[in-house]
DNA sequence: TATATTTGACTAATATAATAGTTATTTATG
DNA sequence: CATAAATAACTATTATATTAGTCAAATATA
């Protein structure tokens, strides 16, 4: 089987990522939206794998650290000029 | 220097991305947002590096074959409990 | 156990992303 | 050159993400 990744799949995994870094560095909702100046209603949506914009998801990333590690991702895919395979 | 990367510099990247990548694929952004089922206007935000929803960024993601990576980086940063570094 | 904290699950109001249009300019094609 | 296609830059409307607020249930802490 192909097990193929799709966008609800990245939403998900988008919130686990996000609740188990915030509960690895000891935090609650309330806290991380504090710190990243956003409601506590945008983060607990995050976390379900709700759709959020960009700007929020992203500052979970840049908080948490791994925000070049999608920003690389993003430049290889543009570098290599990944077109749209025929097969 | 640091050359810390923004929130701004990945949605200006996505951007640029999608930009060239529709262009490799010969698309108009008419045919790449009919395609993807979302207005002109979005694509042209997108590529203008404004915020956006998740979706249609990571429909774009979908399109052009990059999603899986995006999706693998958020899974490292859950499994290696990316915490906050102290330095 | 008692108390405090956090979370899940809502609601109503607000902010803003998405949309469908339009027009002028730029770029590609005959 | 002439014409068509694509893009830039708007506007007004609609859809929806965000917000502040509440309350009960679950969890953690004293």
């Amino acid at each position: 089987m192909l097990n193929v990744v799709t966008i609800k799949d990245v939403k998900v995994k988008i919130g686990e990522t996000c609740k188990q870094l915030r509960k690895s560095n000891n935090l609650s909702r309330e806290e991380l939206a504090e710190t990243l100046d956003i409601s506590r209603a945008t983060i607990q949506n995050i976390e379900y794998g709700k759709n959020a914009t960009l700007d929020n998801v992203l500052k979970v990333a840049n908080h948490f650290g791994f925000l070049p590690y999608i920003f690389n991702e993003i430049d290889k895919a543009n570098t290599s000029q990944n077109d749209i395979s025929l097969y």
